[in-house]
DNA sequence: CGATATGTGTACCGATCTGTTCATGTTTGC
DNA sequence: GCAAACATGAACAGATCGGTACACATATCG
């Protein structure tokens, strides 16, 4: 149980950073959010940019891994599996302190692509994709990329949505929306 | 040409705004890339989070005004219209300086839903999505506002990836993907 | 002209920012 | 049980934050 205080600072730094933002957070902030002291904080991350870092790493290992995961579970053919994405979309907007993406959040706040973190959260969109496309394939799209990209696309609108407020029920419209063009891809109805 | 300096001021605010986010851009750097004091800011608007108000509700108005009217110059029929929104998004990603849609980014800087700044975001896309509907309502949708809303999932949806940059051709995927939309909702293609 | 409104420049305020210093605990492995 | 590694608290540094004070310039309009 060495390393512990750094997977805890990441872990409860990740929850703090999620609800209120990156540059809104302080440091000071930070220790008394998390009970630990700054000493440590800049003994494990040279700054507060590595902090912020490593905290996306964290993020989008246990996202895609709970969202992964949570759609195996449903066991279920391949293309009910391509539109359970959008019930499990829907299971995270209910969630009691959902915010929206924090990728897409990280990428609001340090706008310039060169930035590690608008790097590190491109990156996660592109794993997520390489997922979406395994699913279109295993489902039998006949352009398993295009499709897999329009479902990405209204996965993304439907967390903007979300986090926005303009629209009731977002993970519905893309779900409809989604089996729509589902159809349209998939051979032999 | 009395007030001129004010508009001045939310105008060149809102391009250092939307280059450099919010909080990322303080009074002082306003004041450099301006060119006008800080004491005539402060006369203005009594807090920087009131100028940011004003920005944000100039940039609605130009930014609506834009697309809106760039969609009706191409004089479509009603259908070809709600197509005819990605190409106009796609000449808005291919722009000089694009850096994603600042009400998105505004919305997470300022995460809290009853924050003004959230809440003008939430209703600039209300009004889009009100345009869209329109649309749709004269291209003889069935279900028009469902529609509308799925459109404008797509289209935020593209606009994530166009500044995330995880998607080669977002605006060309959304719009393959709303015609196939189109073609299930309206009648007797 | 003279009065009023508008803008400027600079110095400044207190608070907060990231990051450091240092002397003192507390675990941990050998 | 002793040394090395890890953690703590509080004070502090220098910069920057949003915002103010004040004395001066300029322009408008009667």
């Amino acid at each position: 149980m060495r390393p512990s205080k750094r997977d805890e600072l990441v872990r409860k730094s990740q929850a703090v950073f999620y609800r209120d933002g990156f540059h809104a957070t302080g440091m000071d902030t930070l220790v008394a959010e998390t009970g630990i002291s700054k000493t440590t904080m800049f003994k494990h991350f040279r700054t507060k940019d590595d902090l912020i870092l490593a905290v996306l790493r964290y993020r989008d290992e246990t996202f895609r891994n709970w969202f992964l995961r949570r759609l195996d579970e449903r066991d279920l053919p391949p293309r009910q599996k391509l539109l359970a994405i959008f019930d499990i979309l829907e299971e995270w907007f209910e969630e009691t302190g959902f915010r929206g993406c924090m990728f897409i959040k990280a990428s609001a706040e340090f706008q310039d692509p060169a930035h590690p973190a608008h790097a590190q959260s491109s990156e996660h969109k592109r794993l997520l994709l390489s997922a979406f496309r395994s699913l279109a394939e295993n489902a039998g799209a006949r352009k398993p990329d295009l499709l897999a990209r329009q479902l990405l696309l209204l996965k993304e609108g439907a967390i903007v949505a979300a986090q926005m407020g303009f629209d009731p029920d977002p993970a519905g419209a893309a779900r409809e929306a989604a089996s729509v063009l589902i159809e349209a891809h998939i051979p032999d109805a």
